[in-house]
DNA sequence: TTTTGAGTTGTTCGA
DNA sequence: GTCGAACAACTCAAA
């Protein structure tokens, strides 16, 4: 029996896996190989809470694999070095994985792959992460979208031709070869003994890799899929699928989601949720397609009027306080310490700090999206970069130069009863509710109820919103 | 080629 | 308290 390298990347599931099933359809016995080899996903090697979410999603692929009678071979070095290593060793003579679509990984995955069919192997790649490759959209004129709302209304017509998910496979040949593995232990990815576990509380609220995921989707088509375009922009709720991470690392596929979606004889009242949620499916995928078309935003603006802006130099201090949460604006420091205590934010106070972060102190989006690719567990290249961009008004389909979210606002609107609030900052948890929002207008209050709490925000909110208005401004002009 | 309609998520102000 | 207008102009995508 020939046999072919399974290489796993962030495709870490055994359901729907497409090169796994091309190994069986040609005959071949599968050998799942993971390599791990962050240097070779340059200035964006994943950040240290999605190093943690990798170490336990790889644990528990490994552990499924075992289930079905397979191992999984876990090897550090240099990619097509190893890949090449592991063809000498088992006599492989096809190598299969999932294609990935940031720059760095294009151009590692590119070079491998020749190299590989030089060998003479059966090198080849599939989508496993997408309802459509980028490559594949294009507006009337050939050009890649530049607007959400066409780019979804085009992309979302291949939905209907995506096909079955594959199921999961109930047995596996075994490796059949003495093949050296790496313990998962050894590679890194956990914090140093000697460091504290920061991660500890993240996994009362998360269980990484494909069981996990299937939990979050079953709780969702049976809970949050109804009423889920009110409710997901409410952060004390649970009106998302938080299925990001689980996305991002390939846990599950877009194409098993919306199998599951479309198997559902929904309500005619709940259609426009699924369909809306969908559509952040869709976001997804539009972030995928400007990463891929226009790499350089990773670090750029892709607006090039914002080549010069006048962004403001960060005061380390400040810079510190807003990632630490101690803004002294509560929606704001109960995001960031959401975000600490378990790798995740709310979509909606995510937009929030990020526009206090671009517009109120003016500061690069880059600041911003360096610290959530650390501290987040579904750190995505393509969806942080378009997300910053997004709010900072520096991409392509940008919030309007004058949309400066106001977060006392936003916290009254969407955190009314202030139980998120009150949950991440329990400091404040003794203020009445109508104060929790901006608790510096009652500093009698404050001063009596919440002591340890910032009396003040460390940014003047409405002067900053004129600064940020001015800059922006002339940037619109020209 | 030109025209036309439209573009995730907001805030403030004044009637 | 509620509501509509102003905040701006530009670019995109398709007709």
């Amino acid at each position: 029996m020939g046999c072919a390298l399974i290489w796993f990347r962030r495709d870490l599931r055994l359901a729907d896996h497409l090169a796994l099933d091309a190994a069986r359809r040609a005959g071949l016995r599968p050998i799942p190989v993971y390599i791990h080899a962050p240097e070779e996903e340059g200035d964006w090697a994943p950040g240290a809470a999605s190093r943690v979410w990798l170490r336990r999603s790889l644990e528990a692929l490994s552990e499924r694999l075992r289930g079905c009678g397979s191992a999984l071979v876990a090897r550090q070095g240099e990619s097509l070095a190893t890949l090449r290593a592991l063809i000498a060793e088992t006599g492989a003579q096809a190598v299969y994985w999932h294609r990935l679509y940031e720059p760095a990984a294009i151009a590692r995955d590119t070079r491998v792959k020749q190299a590989l069919l030089a060998d003479g192997i059966d090198a080849q790649s599939f989508n496993g992460a997408l309802i459509a490759e980028p490559w594949t959209v294009a507006t009337g004129t050939d050009a890649p979208y530049r607007v959400f709302t066409p780019f979804w209304k085009n992309a979302r017509q291949r939905l209907a031709d995506l096909g079955a998910p594959i199921p999961a496979p109930t047995s596996l040949p075994g490796i059949a070869f003495d093949l050296q593995s790496v313990p998962l232990d050894a590679l890194g990815l956990d914090p140093p003994p000697q460091q504290p576990r920061w991660d500890a509380e993240f996994w009362q609220h998360w269980l990484a890799g494909e069981d996990g995921a299937a939990e979050l989707l079953d709780a969702f088509v049976e809970g949050a899929a109804r009423g889920y375009k009110e409710q997901r922009n409410h952060p004390d709720r649970v009106g998302t699928s938080r299925l990001s991470p689980h996305l991002h690392f390939g846990e599950i596929s877009p194409r098993q989601i919306c199998a599951r979606l479309d198997s559902i004889a929904w309500p005619a009242g709940v259609e426009p949720d699924v369909d809306h949620f969908r559509s952040e499916l869709g976001w997804r995928e539009f972030s995928h397609h400007l990463l891929y078309h226009f790499p350089h935003t990773v670090s750029e603006s892709l607006n090039p009027r914002f080549a010069g802006f006048d962004w403001a130099e960060p005061d380390p201090d400040l810079l510190a306080a807003w990632q630490r949460g101690r803004t002294g604006i509560p929606i704001v420091d109960a995001g960031m310490r959401e975000l600490w205590a378990t790798g995740w934010m709310h979509n909606r106070v995510r937009m929030i700090v990020a526009s206090v972060l671009t517009k109120n102190l003016r500061y690069h989006w880059l600041h911003g999206a360096r610290w959530f690719w650390d501290t987040l567990v579904d750190a995505d290249l393509a969806n942080n970069t378009q997300g910053w961009q997004w709010t900072a008004g520096t991409g392509a389909d940008a919030a309007p130069y004058f949309r400066v979210f106001n977060p006392a606002l936003q916290a009254a609107r969407f955190d009314a009863r202030g139980s998120y609030i009150r949950r991440w900052l329990p400091e404040l948890a003794a203020l009445p509710t109508e104060a929790l929002a901006a608790p510096w207008e009652r500093p009698d209050l404050l001063k009596s109820k919440a002591p340890d709490y910032l009396s003040e925000p460390v940014v003047d909110l409405r002067a900053s919103r004129e600064r940020a208005l001015a800059a922006y401004s002339r940037v619109s002009a020209g």
